[in-house]
DNA sequence: TCCGGAACCGTACAAGCGTTCGATCGGCAA
DNA sequence: TTGCCGATCGAACGCTTGTACGGTTCCGGA
């Protein structure tokens, strides 16, 4: 591939603008035609840049994606104790978040309209980010009882609704939202059930049989 | 309104049936003609049922938060205790989570695109459940430094990612997701953040200013 | 037997969609 | 000047979409 420094810009400009659009109505609902008002070039002009739709949503999360996991690796490396390695997933996860909301809003709520090669693609990245993750809890040692892949996905989820709420003028600044979070998550993380469960486990009366929810 | 009880059934199947078609392929993707395919009722014939796509989406998230407010109301003003009642808010949430997974997933998925009264009457629903759990959390007496607001939607968090990744045939039962994300949420929310603070706080370096995000 | 309305259908339409195609422009090498 | 090529455009095409409309079937009451 040569050295195209004009087309890489443009395009990635033309990446950002088009995540706002999909961040703003969702992927379906935009038309190109919105995207080519939101970037100021003409509709066919686009598809110089690319060749669907599908493949521009692809460039956008895996764009964001990819500079997640390098940012992430680049930190890890440095680091071995496995408390500090999650203060530095929660704290990139947070910061790249909240930097760049609507990219991530576009990868967190569009996960799945993706298809086949461009499906594939994000879904290894995204395990193994998970399994990452996943792993660094593992070295934690957790509380007895403590199921990790329930953890795991409990801690993308307190990370990941965060675009669904937040709001910068209004909400915590993001150092203070990094240190709530990671105080949340590890102190019930690590500490054991059976001992100092605040809020008795026995003293209410289970709930009827799940029937009672099928409201037909 | 008169009562007519075929009338009624038949509307329940056809939003259950559609909220099946709209968490699958989401809303917008998802067109009358396929929910007319999953409900056996004629394109026209829906429309007998509710006078645009928008209102079917209104109907299915209203009648699915409906019954979910409903039965958490008549739980909850059987009991005083704040922890109790947190637990029950628990335990209420992940069940019709799990229980009616379609639904919820179209009521946390598609939760931007009404527009008009449709929006407000479910936003206001939405406003006063999270007040609810707001006021809940405050009467707890979290430990000092806590934003109740922060630890609200990380809470909401933690419970409305499930649709992401729940598979009932892999992960923990239903009971026991409602132990291990109370737990998880209780610890941290109850622990005083200045004492006995898992994985050091100063001895990691601060990343690079946030600028280096953008990726452009 | 007739009638009215609830329940339902087939068909059509205008609008919007993603994508294609041939033409055009500007700058650089020959 | 010519020729090429990356970059860009206007206009169109074929298709799907949500919805409207007029008609048809079914059934309980008069």
């Amino acid at each position: 591939m040569e050295d195209r420094p004009s087309y890489d810009r443009k395009l990635l400009q033309i990446l950002r603008d088009a995540a706002g659009v999909f961040a703003e109505k969702g992927y379906h609902r935009a038309s190109i035609r919105d995207i080519s008002a939101a970037t100021d070039v003409s509709l066919s002009g686009l598809y110089y840049y690319f060749s669907s739709k599908e493949e521009l949503l692809f460039l956008i999360q895996d764009h964001c994606f990819g500079t997640l996991l390098a940012c992430l690796e680049e930190e890890l490396n440095r680091e071995s104790d496995p408390a500090v390695r999650l203060r530095i997933v929660v704290r990139n996860h947070l910061r790249f978040f909240l930097d760049n909301m609507k990219e991530m809003k576009v990868l967190s709520h569009e996960a799945d309209v993706l298809t086949g090669k461009y499906q594939n693609t994000i879904q290894d990245r995204k395990r193994a980010y998970a399994d990452t993750v996943h792993e660094i809890l593992g070295d934690l040692r957790p509380a007895d009882g403590a199921d990790l892949r329930t953890a795991t996905f409990v801690l993308f989820g307190m990370m990941n609704w965060v675009y669904t709420w937040y709001r910068p003028e209004r909400d915590l600044p993001v150092e203070r939202m990094e240190e709530e979070i990671l105080h949340l998550f590890l102190n019930g993380f690590l500490t054991s059930k059976t001992s100092s469960d605040p809020g008795g486990e026995d003293d209410i009366r289970p709930l009827e049989p799940s029937s009672i929810w099928r409201s037909g």
